[in-house]
DNA sequence: CTGTGTTCCTGTTCGC
DNA sequence: TGCGAACAGGAACACA
């Protein structure tokens, strides 16, 4: 679920507690997430100051005052909740409280509290020098960011050339294009009239460069991405923002989750159509999206 | 190298 | 009403 939008949305939400505190101390109520924890996370953690805390594809890093980065990965049911102090002792938890699956706490010097929650467990946290970030194998092999100006028509034409999967499997591949999910796909994928099944190299010419369709592709996804961010991400199920809060684009969607609805494109007479692709629901419309 | 399928995990939803 | 099956999905991994 929290795909690059998501992800923004909660750094943004964490940035004002932990830029710049100090961490006193963090309490793991479990050894593991999708990973086990690495060795002394906790204690390697307590007294750092984080310095600032960004994000690459879906990944959080928070960089500590140490040199250490942290990395923190939502999967795909992780969210953070901030309890926060008011200055009088006086703690105030977020309306979403919930015990349950509460797996990480950060303590900081503030008196704030960060409470990492993920019921799935598909997420995880590790820290690892910052000199070694960029050859970490999460990071190594990942492609641009979508929002960056690295995205353009031309680098996504290298990145497609030659392709034969389909147009939907490509966008997914983090090695491409690093922060889009199932969902943006679908949305992207829309917006600009392109069919998730056509094979990705079709959108490149016999010289390689982008065909107009692939100009339009980056277009709506810079523009679906962004949309969402502003929305504060889409809220599925109990994700939730980081102040307990629901982002809404998910009344944004125009195809996703909206199997036989009427296609949203103006004068498409169209239905929304569901199939599975590798082992995911794709949603689109066979009339307008070619 | 490329493309596809499986797996991890648990809560929610759907069909019978 | 209850119960099991299907589904959600990021990314590592196995495999043809």
């Amino acid at each position: 679920m929290p795909e690059l939008p998501e992800v923004e949305t909660v750094r943004r939400g964490l940035e004002p507690v932990f830029t710049g505190s100090r961490l006193e101390l963090v309490e793991l109520r479990r050894g593991d997430l999708r990973f086990p924890f690495p060795p002394g996370f906790a204690a390697r953690l307590a007294g750092r100051r984080v310095a600032a805390l960004k994000r690459r594809a879906k990944y959080l890093l928070g960089e500590l005052d140490d040199g250490e980065t942290l990395i923190m990965h939502l999967g795909m049911s992780g969210s953070f909740r901030i309890d926060a102090d008011d200055g009088r002792g006086v703690r105030h938890r977020a309306a979403s409280t919930k015990a349950a699956h509460d797996h990480v706490v950060f303590h900081f010097a503030s008196g704030a509290s960060v409470t990492y929650n993920d019921p799935r467990r598909f997420g995880f946290m590790l820290l690892v020098p910052g000199a070694e970030l960029a050859a970490h194998p999460l990071f190594a092999g990942l492609g641009v960011e979508p929002l960056g100006p690295e995205l353009t028509p031309q680098r996504l034409a290298s990145g497609l050339r030659g392709r034969k999967a389909p147009l939907k499997a490509a966008l997914l591949d983090q090695r491409i294009i690093a922060g889009l999910g199932n969902i943006y796909v679908c949305e992207a994928l829309h917006r600009a009239h392109l069919s998730p099944l056509r094979a990705a190299g079709t959108l490149v010419d016999a010289k390689g460069r982008p065909k107009r369709g692939l100009v339009d592709l980056v277009e709506a996804i810079r523009r679906v991405l962004g949309e969402a961010i502003e929305a504060g991400g889409s809220s599925l199920r109990d994700h939730r923002q980081t102040d307990g809060s629901l982002g809404y684009f998910q009344h944004s969607f125009r195809v996703y989750d909206r199997e036989d609805a009427p296609c949203p494109t103006p004068g498409c007479r169209g239905h929304v159509s569901r199939v599975i692709q590798s082992g995911r629901s794709t949603f689109f419309c066979r009339e307008c999206q070619k």
